[in-house]
DNA sequence: GTCTATAGTGCGATAGAC
DNA sequence: GTCTATCGCACTATAGAC
């Protein structure tokens, strides 16, 4: 989260006021049916003002985007504080993101929709979000580290990327998730940290070895290209 | 491709003129860029009409993801006819994919913008995709069947919705991928095939027989969910 | 540098006449 | 089925106030 940019206290507060006003709206009215007009009238100011501090509508999801990382962030520590496990911490951490991004479902998609755009600012790969990815994936060194896991050295390098890249899917079934509550999401949780966790123990074995150097040298190869 | 309403003629032919009309202009101009006015001009009708055929720009998509599936289709049936080995069906008919798809790639992330909207009926997990998703799953059964592979009754099933799901990920990694060429795509494919490969044959070892199972599972339980 | 007010552009989409 | 006219929106431009 870099923040160079020295604001004037009364500039952050029209900022912050903006960006709020518009998590108001897109709580409540949902990311489509919330004009720039309502916003910058939610906020008091007026819209070439709202757009002197955000370029465009897309913009203002990444507060929203930051708010969640934060919250999950928090919740995340807290949850591993108690356990030791890796299958535990790894569901744990899992866990806490489907409850922290539980109120936001119902508009989720409007706002995955932007960000999937490759060339979207709010693409989860693009450089805009490397902050975001680099915190989220620090979470799940945190998972590994303080775990009881033993993997062969070479996973163990890459294996916080890929959990990553597991929430990312995660995420994604999630968006799609229509049932109450997203239950399956939490079923999928349940069920596939148990497969991840047994995954990473066999890798040690003399048979599943081949596979996960394959692995490793694959992403590896893809980082260097 | 279910084609159950007779529609007459003409109205065919105003349909297919405005299709055709969209596609070029997409092609040359990308999607954004094109207007839905610019479309009815191009197709020599008004901007309602278009509308009265095209329930939004969105749906004119459809036309030009139905083309590359068939496309794929032939493509794939031409390259099994060469491979029997496992490890080579699977990377013909992804790689054949990554050719049929090659011209498009400039404005296919325009598309998967559009593609990523849970609520769009050309998300790949919607009702109305249903069709052009059981059409690529039947070429997957096609690789496994075709080919020396054995693997374990319950994976026998699950196998050619998982490969589906394999290469949902390669277009997902494609349409990222800025590298010239796509040769990335490429690299990705040469390198996950044998991998994927030696996993479905280690399917059948006692000691990964437990996560086989946990996998299965997991995926009928979502499935039944 | 921060902000207002207003007018305007071009777009996707729609209404309603024929 | 097809048209013209129009709507509401994101976003821009401008001119100026503090």
């Amino acid at each position: 989260m870099p923040d160079p940019a020295p604001r004037s206290p009364k500039a952050e507060q029209t900022r912050t006021a903006i960006a709020e006003a518009a998590m108001r709206l897109f709580r409540s009215e949902g990311y489509d049916r919330t004009t720039m007009r309502a916003i910058a009238r939610e906020a008091g100011v007026s819209v070439g003002n709202a757009y002197y501090y955000f370029g465009s509508k897309e913009h203002l999801i990444q507060a929203f985007y930051d708010a969640i990382q934060a919250d999950h962030a928090a919740a995340a520590e807290a949850a591993l504080a108690d356990e030791r496990a890796f299958a535990d911490r790894l569901r744990a951490v899992l866990l806490a993101w489907l409850e922290v991004a539980r109120p936001h479902h119902a508009f989720a998609g409007q706002f995955f929709r932007n960000a999937a755009d490759p060339s979207s600012p709010l693409s989860p790969f693009s450089a805009e979000s490397a902050p975001a990815r680099e915190a989220s994936t620090a979470i799940f060194e945190q998972v590994v580290a303080g775990s009881d896991l033993k993997v062969a050295a070479g996973l163990r390098r890459e294996l916080p990327g890929l959990l990553w890249l597991l929430q990312m899917g995660l995420v994604l079934f999630w968006v799609y998730d229509a049932s109450p509550d997203q239950q399956r999401s939490r079923l999928l949780v349940e069920r596939a940290v148990p497969v991840v966790d047994r995954l990473a123990r066999l890798s040690r074995l003399p048979v599943v070895r081949g596979v996960v150097d394959d692995v490793v040298g694959l992403v590896g190869a893809l980082r260097e290209t």
